[in-house]
DNA sequence: TGAAAACCCTACTAAATCGATAGGGTAAAA
DNA sequence: TTTTACCCTATCGATTTAGTAGGGTTTTCA
């Protein structure tokens, strides 16, 4: 249940792509210096941001990572799917990754059910009411 | 951020108690083959249970497990921590097991922390508005 | 044009956690 | 006093996490 630091270092790198750059390639070890990150390890989370439509990448002497939409734009319902995963805790509340429980014959009379579609419909409003822009 | 099956087979066999009992002991054996559960890993779940406040247990012949609260006053944010451990996702928005991050020196500035502060808060609602009994 | 800067990719690994399994010990009821 | 059922410890394979290592390849600028 806890955060991975993978999606806490993400979000870090995004907030600081947000807050320094007009759009500027900047370098992922000034970022890793910034934000006290394994410049290797951060490394392997901006390519999957890359690879996810979150960020834009230049090669080459003054290249770097920069973001390829308005912070306002990045919903972090997104941000959160690319970097941790599934927002449900059991899959057969998934929205994007259902799956049906083979120890469980009927979700409708299942309490597991009924109370984590709570909690992924309450996450999920937390998400979506939360852009890149607003954690600034 | 998966939920553990320790939580959800726990959640299950507190929900088949409340279900199936007036306040009778019930065999582990009997909860384990309806939830379809190891009966050993279940095992230990109920002790955990038990140990915590939030079962009791009879020894012997015609023993087992029983609940010691009504179902109304089970609250989730008591079953949760008691199976799943701290509500919050990142130690430094934790009511009960607070820790302040190493790599980040001013939380108020920190945009993993205004986050995970939300996603707290509606967790937290979601498990104070359900006791056991809504989950029947 | 060539070398340095910076991204890109693969593979490996130590540590931790998870989900169980095994095997017995102990208390209580019939 | 024997059976029943809870109680407790230890172990273990599989998976995930959080990196580390090391070497490409592409691009840009001097």
């Amino acid at each position: 249940m806890m955060l991975s630091k993978k999606t806490k270092y993400g979000l870090k790198a995004l907030t600081y792509l947000a807050k320094v750059s007009d759009n500027q390639p900047i370098q992922i070890a000034e970022i890793a210096k910034h934000e006290n990150i394994s410049q290797k390890f951060l490394e392997s989370i901006l390519l999957t941001l890359r690879r996810n439509g979150l960020l834009g990448s230049k090669k080459g002497k003054g290249g770097g990572y920069y973001l390829i939409k308005e912070p306002k734009d990045i919903l972090m319902t997104t941000v959160m799917r690319v970097l941790e995963g599934p927002i449900a805790m059991v899959p057969c509340v998934s929205l994007n990754f259902y799956e049906k429980c083979d120890d469980c014959p009927d979700e409708g009379e299942c309490s597991v059910h009924k109370l984590m579609l709570q909690v992924r419909d309450s996450a999920l409003e937390v998400y979506r009411n939360n852009t890149l822009e607003d954690l600034l």
